[in-house]
RNA sequence: GCCGCGUUCGUCUAGGGGUCCAGGACGCCGGCCUUUCACGCCGGUAACACGGGUUCAAAUCCCGUACGCGGUACCA
């Protein structure tokens, strides 16, 4: 029986506030929250910030929100509270302290003073071809200055003086780590690759390793689901458990996501140079709406085995399983995602899709962004129209000005294709009907045109696209009469008599 | 360099000894619908990294090689 079997599932999501939520965290952070939904356990989650130079103010609000924004909200954590906290890392110093006394006092830790110029000394000293970056390990240990050589009087003395110093856990290099990975499978690692992991820095933080099992085993978590990068730290963590005289977790690493082309993990860079949302503010800033991202972030690696794409976080909770995680790196592919949002888009109510298209719509300047909010019902026909043609909400604020503007320019390729000798003698007829008509909607302007047209032996198309072109000044869009009426006869006419002026 | 993980269409994947001359989705290409553009529908393109085993039979199991990725910090 593990430990797992037993009790309660507890799983983390433990980002260090560093910057933005990136997606692979927010990635990670899903298949935590499915995992403890599955189960019925509770997702915890855990600041990092033992990093004094990469920390990050606003980062832990922006990665709060991120999660919020993805429907993800943590169980525990330093908003929600707990029965386990502090969810700080910085808060929690003394207990990693008492726990790295513990491991010095009983031979399985000890204090280095070395400054990092003589670790970088030892390391071209010891350097050959075979070995270009020697470690801190049981083999230079004994060249270095720490408590494993230097008299207990020594040590006591240097360290009141205040001399600085880290504590490094003593690795014994004879040894071998295997443990069942969930996703992986067994692995295995040799003691004699690992070298003596510093837990206290001297600066008095811990390092992610002492914290992170530290917090683990307090907080009772039973399974660790992070990234492939823990991978190698894994064994580390091991030895710090037995160290401890503690069980360890349940792991499991999930692939990674790479950058397309598949060079290198997912980065910022990256994201910058190919236009890509790498964060979850560039994901809002584009127009993504959260279940398409989320939808897509938990199919990346993870698939439930059928032939269904389309899954709400509920659903994705519930059919969630580690064992359908795949191993392997995954690449971003931005027109899956895409494609995943237009989905998405197509599926909301009309209501919905305008909910989602506000506040970009608010950040539009424009004056038919004002136009906008003129007629509710007006409003929900645009969109109803525009609807299966945009692939985000935000479309709507940034295409289809024209319902909301006459066109000032006409698409030029159009104009060639469709704009003929006779164009802007039958719109100009066409537009006379259209004022002198007692009626109008879809239906009327329809029926005027195709009787002007027969009148004329000409074919409707004659007629209908330079319209469309008058009317929208692009090629594409909306059936046209039905445009035309959202639009109103008057508009109408009045952008049919300016495009004959205009393109004559 | 060393350690570890990985490798099925361009991408995300199904499949885990015979039902696979490998299925789905995105993309791309054609067609239908529509006198627009989309949507939708129909069709097409395209993959088991390579080499050895094991077996009556291998995409599936084993070994090796190649390639990719990750790690190799007083960063997480």
């Amino acid at each position: 029986m593990t430990k797992s079997s037993l009790s309660k599932v507890r799983v983390r999501f433990a980002p260090s506030p560093t910057g933005s939520l990136h997606i692979g965290g927010l990635r990670t952070a899903l298949f935590n929250y499915f995992f403890a939904r599955r189960h019925s356990g509770a997702f915890v989650l855990r600041i990092e910030d033992t990093d004094q130079a990469r920390f990050v103010r606003e980062a832990e609000w922006d990665i709060l929100s991120g999660l919020k924004w993805a429907g993800i909200e943590p169980d525990e954590g330093p908003q929600q509270g707990g029965d386990f906290g502090p969810y700080r890392q910085s808060e929690r110093q003394a207990m990693y302290a008492l726990y790295a006394q513990q491991l010095i006092d009983e031979g399985h830790a000890y204090y280095a003073f070395d400054t990092p110029e003589e670790i970088e000394a030892m390391r071209e000293r010891f350097a050959t071809e075979e070995n270009p970056s020697p470690k801190y390990d049981a083999t230079t240990r004994g060249e270095m200055t720490n408590s494993l050589g230097l008299s207990g009087e020594e040590v006591r003395e240097r360290i009141e003086r205040g001399d600085a110093h880290v504590i490094r856990l003593k690795v014994d290099p004879g040894g071998r780590i295997t443990f069942q990975d969930h996703i992986r499978g067994r692995v295995s690692f040799s003691t004699g690759g690992i070298d003596d992991q510093v837990l206290i820095k001297s600066d008095g933080m811990p390092t992610y390793h002492l914290a992170n099992v530290v917090d683990d085993h307090a907080m009772g978590i039973t399974h660790v689901i992070r990234g492939e990068e823990w991978l190698s730290s894994t064994p580390k963590h091991i030895l710090l458990y037995q160290a401890l005289g503690w069980e360890p977790p349940e792991m499991a690493h999930m692939p990674l996501i790479m950058n397309p082309g598949g060079k290198g993990k997912l980065s910022k860079r990256h994201a910058e140079t190919q236009g890509l949302p790498v964060t979850v503010e560039q994901c809002q800033l584009a127009g993504y709406e959260p279940e398409a991202v989320i939808n897509f972030l938990a199919l990346l690696g993870w698939n439930p085995g059928d032939d269904k794409e389309i899954f709400s976080l509920d659903e994705m909770a519930e059919l969630f399983s580690l064992d359908r995680v795949n191993g392997g790196g995954v690449q971003f592919d931005v027109n899956k995602i895409n494609w995943f949002n237009q989905q998405y888009v197509r599926g909301f109510s009309v209501d919905q899709l305008l909910e989602r298209a506000e506040p970009h719509v608010r950040k539009n300047a424009s004056a038919w962004a004002a136009g906008f909010f003129k007629g509710e019902e007006r409003r929900r026909q645009i969109a109803a129209l525009m609807q299966p043609r945009i692939t985000f909400s935000k479309d709507l604020s940034e295409t289809g000005g024209y319902f909301f503007e006459d066109p000032t320019t006409y698409d030029e390729a159009a104009v060639k294709k469709r704009w003929k000798e006779g164009s802007a003698e039958l719109l100009s007829a066409y537009a006379d009907r259209l004022g002198a008509a007692s009626d109008f909607d879809a239906a009327q302007a329809e029926a005027m045109l195709r009787a002007l047209a027969e009148e004329r032996g000409a074919g409707a198309g004659r007629i209908i696209h330079p319209v469309r072109l008058a009317v929208s000044g692009v090629p594409g869009g909306p059936s046209l009469f039905d445009m035309m009426e959202v639009l109103g006869r008057e508009v109408c006419v009045r952008r049919i008599r300016k495009a004959v002026e205009v393109l004559g």
